[in-house]
RNA sequence: CGGGAUGUAGCUCAGCCUGGUAGAGCACUACGUUCGGGACGUAGGUGUCGCAGGUUCAAAUCCUGUCAUCCCGACCA
C-alpha cells in the first residue's frame, strides 16, 4: 500500500472526548471513526488489524476443529420468546420491527438462532460433538458505551457455540476451546490471563474469561506470581485461618474514643494499626433478624462471598440504622462483636488476630486488647473478605497481586438451557430422543484490537505485536521527490517485498522526514526501513524497530532475506 | 437510568459574564524557499455558533425547550 494514495488522517492533538489510551491513539492515527455513541467506522488501516487478529481467531478455531458459519445479524423475535430471554434480556436488546409489524431484534449474541440451527440440522447422537463459530458484528444497547471501541455498542465477535452427547464430552469441548484462546491470545503476542469466573446465572459448571492485563481495565483481577493461577477479585478465596494465633498479652480494656468511628479515626487515636483492629458490619439476615460480619480493619466485605453465608440475606443487604440500635444496642462506628446477642460470622483474616481493637457497643467507647477464646467465645468462620495484594495464592504457589484487566474472550459450559428450552433433540445409540449439552465461547475482536494497543504503546504512538499490526514493515523514504535513487530503490523494495509475502506500507509521499517519523511512530508499524541518499551512497540502510527502538542497519541489497529473518522469531 | 459536564471551522479551543453582524493554532489548496525529526513566507477556502422557540432595534452571547456527546455508578466480548 502506498502512503500516497492512501487517504491518512493523523492529528497531533488528541481528541477530547477520548478517554482512554488506545481510544486516543486509533483516533490519531485515523482507524477509526466515531459515527454515533458507541459506533464506529473501522477505516482501512484500523480495519486490517482487525483482519489480522480475526485471522488468528479463525486458524485456532478452524484447528480446534471447530466450523465456521454466518448467521444473520437480524433475528426474529419468535426465537427470544421461546428461550425466555425475550423478557429476560432487558433494554439491552435492541428490538425493531419490520413493515408487517413482525418483531425482531439485531442479535447481541446467537444462543437462539444456533439453538434453532442445531435442532434442524442435527439429527443423530453419530454428529456429536460439533462446534460452530462465526465472526460477526454484535449489537447490544449497552447502557453507557465507552473506552471507543472498547466498550463499543456494535462490535466484531468471534462467538462459538458446541453440541454434545454428554458432560465428559462437553468438558473436553471446553478444553479445546480453553487451548485454542491460549493458542491465539500467545500468538498475538498479549500478556493476559485465563480467568476463572463465575457460572453466574447462567449455570453450568466451568467458566473462565480470558483477561488482558492492562491499567485501564475495567474488572479488577487477583493473579498469582508462582503459577497461571488468577480469578476475579470477587471470586478469589482467601486462605482459611491455620489455627494458631500470638497469645493473648493485654489485659481487656474500654477506652474513651469520643466522635471516631472509622477504622482509620480509630487506629490513628489509639496508635494501632488497622490491621489491629477489627469492623463489625451489621446485614439483614435470612430469617428476618440480623447477622454480624466481622472483618480486620484493613479489610473489604465481599458480597458475593456473605451472600452465600446460611442465614444471610441474599442479595446481601447492610442493616438499616434502627435495627441495627435495636440489635446492639449502639450506632454504627461503635459496633464489636463482644457481647452481640445476634449471630456473628468472623473473617478467617481477622479470627486470627489476638490483642485487637474493636467497638464497644457504646457510642463513644472502643475496647482494646480484645482476644477470641478469652473475652469472647472461638469464633465462627467464614471467607468474607476481598483478597488483597499480598495474600496467599489459593492454588498454593506464589502470592496475589491484584490487576486490572480488559475481558476479550469468555468461554463457558453451558448445560442443556437452550437445547432444551428450544427442543433440540438427537438421537441416542438405543434411538430414543436426548438433549445435547452446549458449551459456549465468545471473543471480543475489536475489542482485541483495542486491548493490545492498551498493553502496547508509549508516548509516541502504538506499538502493534507484528501478528496483528496493519502492516508488518513500513519503508519509509527521505527526499523522495528529489532523489531517483531513492525512489528506484524504494519502489524496487516494495515489489520484493510484496512478492516475498510481506505486508508493507510504503510511505511515499513527498512529505518533510519529521512528518514521515512521526506518523510511523504514531501508526506503528512495527519494523521500518528508512531510505535516503546517506544509506544508498553506504549500501546499507536503516532498520528501526518500533518496540525496541532499536537503531540497525541492513546491507541494501539483502533487505528481504534480513527481514525474513528478523520476522521469523 | 441516576449524578456531573460540554456542544462555536475537519481537529484543539478562545469569544458568552458585560448582546453590536465570528476568531486563533493545527489541518487543507496554490506558489516560492526549505528538506534526516511534526519548517517558513505569501495568497486562499472553510462555519445554518447542536436544533427549535422566545426576549430585543440587534442573540454565539440572555431565557425556555429539545437533541447530541463525554465523564462517574449498576452490566458485558
Amino acid at each position: 500500500m502506498r502512503l500516497s494514495r492512501y487517504p491518512i488522517n493523523t492529528a497531533k492533538e488528541t481528541p477530547a472526548d477520548a478517554e482512554v489510551i488506545s481510544h486516543q491513539l486509533m483516533l490519531r492515527a485515523g482507524l477509526i471513526r466515531r459515527l454515533a455513541a458507541g459506533i464506529y467506522t473501522f477505516l482501512p488501516m484500523g480495519l486490517r488489524a482487525v483482519r489480522k487478529v480475526e485471522a488468528i481467531v479463525r486458524q485456532e478455531m478452524d484447528r480446534a476443529g471447530a466450523l465456521e458459519l454466518l448467521m444473520p445479524a437480524v433475528q426474529p423475535a419468535e426465537l427470544w420468546k421461546e428461550s425466555g430471554r425475550w423478557e429476560q434480556y432487558g433494554p439491552e436488546l435492541l428490538r425493531l420491527k419490520d413493515r408487517h409489524d413482525r418483531e425482531f431484534v439485531i442479535g447481541p449474541t446467537h444462543e437462539e438462532v444456533i439453538t434453532d440451527v442445531a435442532r434442524r440440522e442435527l439429527k443423530s447422537y453419530r454428529q456429536l460433538p460439533v462446534n460452530f463459530y462465526q465472526i460477526q458484528m454484535k449489537f447490544r444497547d449497552e447502557i453507557r458505551p465507552r473506552f471507543g471501541i472498547m466498550r463499543g455498542r456494535e462490535f466484531l465477535m468471534k462467538d462459538a457455540y458446541s453440541f454434545h452427547a454428554d458432560e465428559a464430552s462437553l468438558a473436553e469441548g471446553y478444553a479445546a476451546m480453553k487451548t485454542a484462546y491460549t493458542r491465539m491470545f500467545e500468538r498475538m503476542g498479549l500478556n493476559f490471563r485465563a480467568v476463572r469466573a463465575d457460572t453466574g446465572s447462567i449455570g453450568g459448571s466451568a467458566s473462565e474469561e480470558f483477561q488482558v492485563l492492562a491499567d485501564s481495565g475495567e474488572d479488577a483481577i487477583a493473579v498469582s506470581d508462582g503459577d497461571d493461577y488468577a480469578a476475579n477479585l470477587e471470586h478469589a478465596p482467601t486462605p482459611m485461618f491455620n489455627g494458631s494465633r500470638a497469645a493473648a498479652s493485654q489485659p481487656l480494656a474500654r477506652v474513651a474514643t469520643p466522635g471516631t468511628r472509622s477504622i482509620a479515626d480509630v487506629s490513628a487515636l489509639l496508635g494501632v494499626t488497622a490491621d489491629r483492629c477489627v469492623k463489625t458490619l451489621i446485614v439483614d439476615g435470612s430469617d428476618g433478624g440480623v447477622v454480624a460480619l466481622v472483618l480486620r480493619g484493613d479489610h473489604e466485605l465481599n458480597a458475593v462471598k456473605a451472600q452465600k453465608i446460611a442465614g444471610v440475606m441474599s442479595p446481601l443487604r447492610m442493616s438499616n440504622a434502627p435495627r441495627v440500635l435495636a440489635a446492639t444496642g449502639t450506632e454504627p462506628g461503635f459496633l464489636g462483636p463482644l457481647g452481640l446477642t445476634c449471630p456473628v460470622i468472623v473473617d478467617y483474616a481477622a479470627a486470627a488476630l489476638s490483642d485487637f481493637v474493636c467497638g464497644g457497643n457504646e457510642k463513644d467507647v472502643h475496647s482494646t486488647g480484645v482476644n477470641w477464646g478469652r473475652d469472647l467465645p472461638e469464633p465462627t468462620m467464614a471467607d468474607l473478605r476481598n483478597v488483597v495484594a499480598g495474600d496467599p495464592s489459593p492454588s498454593g504457589k506464589g502470592i496475589l497481586a491484584i490487576r486490572r484487566g480488559i475481558e476479550v474472550g469468555h468461554i463457558f459450559q453451558l448445560g442443556r438451557k437452550y437445547s432444551e428450552a428450544m427442543k433440540a433433540t438427537v438421537l441416542d445409540p438405543a434411538g430414543k430422543s436426548m438433549t445435547p449439552l452446549m458449551g459456549c465461547y465468545g471473543i471480543g475482536v475489536t475489542r482485541v484490537v483495542a486491548a493490545a494497543i492498551e498493553q502496547n504503546h508509549d508516548e509516541k504512538g502504538i506499538i502493534w505485536p507484528d501478528p496483528i499490526a496493519p502492516f508488518t514493515v513500513l519503508l519509509l523514504t527521505l527526499n523522495h521527490d528529489r532523489s531517483e535513487a531513492v525512489r528506484t530503490m524504494a519502489d524496487r523494495l516494495y515489489v520484493e517485498l510484496g512478492q516475498a509475502g510481506i505486508d508493507v506500507l510504503y510511505d511515499d509521499r513527498d512529505a518533510r522526514p519529521g512528518v514521515k517519523f512521526a506518523d510511523a511512530e504514531l501508526l506503528g508499524i512495527p519494523h521500518v526501513i528508512v531510505i535516503g541518499d546517506r544509506g544508498i551512497a553506504a549500501g546499507r540502510l536503516e532498520y528501526r524497530n518500533r518496540r525496541s527502538g532499536e537503531n540497525g542497519e541492513i546491507a541494501a541489497d539483502a533487505v528481504v532475506p534480513e527481514l525474513q529473518k528478523l520476522l521469523a522469531h
